[in-house]
DNA sequence: TGTACATCAGTGAACGCGCGTTCACTGATGTAC
DNA sequence: TGTACATCAGTGAACGCGCGTTCACTGATGTAC
């Protein structure tokens, strides 16, 4: 998944175990997240699981709190790289759009972990920052191909000189504020769907996702 | 608040009493979610800070549950409560959008409550999917108002199929589609800036969300 | 106005539950000579 | 190759906590005659 498996693998056997280990309790903390959302999270329960005593997981991790940072971690990563690889095969906001879909409906706890109630006592470490903004660049990379730097409206005005998020991408201040808009637009569409807000309401929520989309592609200053 | 005061109350003091306490457990419980989240609500914290045994709140609530619900359409029947006040005195989508943010900032968990991750086991029970739409009819009334039926994009012809929702609103499609927008799009810049995805990326959230709300005003077939 | 009864708010004890986390310990796995 | 030692995974008992909820009961408040 993540390197490139020829190089050979340096770790001891007791890494490795740890390692597959540390894997596998994630596993089952994301089948329980999926199931019962985050806040049903248990330790106890997921050691059940696999057949161990609870206090076994304290050697692969040291809180609750820390494993749940762990998986945000891996969320923000896996969407980051999702959209990656779509960038890849189809370089426009369109694929882009799909993929983000794509990836928020396979696992929408997963999904909310992330973008959903933010617990008010907790505080991410700081390089969750960091890995949760990867995916802007893919963002800003496939905006900045397409804005022809037409004049700015004024929020664009203000975005060059506030431009600190986008971490030194080039990108013309049109782009950036058509990447803010991607951002949250999908995610008011999606969050409400996943969240079940369109249910009996009738209409067809991909169309409307399409829609969104369609208007954010409409090039217009 | 509701009902005109001049009608003489004619509950007996018992009856007023419980109305009294209940709405106090209410105060307490908001208060309790404003600072922990809805998912750090408890009955027995909320007795305690009463002064009273857990047990006394089975007088007034059935169960947490039950609580919760009631919350729910109390926070439902806010918003829409707010949006319709705000229509009265500037009719336009503008004085609703801000109304909506203003409601929002107010109490962020609150708008999380019914707009936030939902609980995967909780269903909720049937009556609170009408409060829930109550807000959807002012919006309606706005974007009506509006909207000079131009030609249809794709996606209001499909809305003119499924206006379910809309509960026999005589609004056009592209208003439709605009109420929905509306919605989704405003709930993407809220429901972010206050889950805190915007700290620390440096432009004003404020002028965000007064951008988004333009491009909605403007009209564009 | 006073007495007899019904209603009902609130208490305290109790049940059963699961949680996160610590600690002292056993036993297996790896390492060094 | 064999022995002595260190590392470390996993256990079971225990602590303290708070939760939702039930139940039998007390005592105050209201109602009927």
């Amino acid at each position: 998944m993540a390197k490139e498996a020829a190089e050979t693998d340096t770790r001891t056997p007791r890494e490795r175990y740890r390692a597959q280990v540390r894997a596998e309790v994630k596993e089952r903390a994301w089948e329980q997240i999926a199931t019962a959302g985050a806040s049903a999270l248990s330790l106890n329960a997921i050691a059940k699981q696999m057949g161990m005593s609870g206090p076994a997981l304290y050697r692969y991790f040291g809180s609750r709190d820390e494993l749940i940072t762990e998986l945000i971690r891996e969320a923000y990563r896996s969407l980051a790289e999702t959209l990656r690889t779509a960038s890849t095969t189809a370089a426009d906001l369109a694929g882009l759009a799909h993929a983000l879909r794509g990836w928020a409906l396979e696992d929408p706890q997963r999904y909310f972990l992330i973008y959903g109630t933010p617990v008010p006592g907790y505080h991410a470490p700081e390089d969750i920052t960091g890995i949760a903004s990867e995916m802007m660049t893919t963002l800003l990379d496939a905006c900045a191909a397409l804005v022809p730097d037409g004049p700015a409206d004024e929020f664009s005005a203000h975005l060059e000189d506030h431009r600190d998020w986008a971490d030194g991408h080039p990108a013309p201040p049109a782009a950036l504020h058509r990447a803010l808009a991607f951002w949250t637009r999908l995610h008011g569409v999606l969050s409400l769907e996943l969240a079940g807000h369109f249910t009996n309401m009738g209409f067809d929520p991909a169309l409307f996702f399409a829609a969104e989309l369609d208007d954010l592609l409409a090039n217009r200053a």
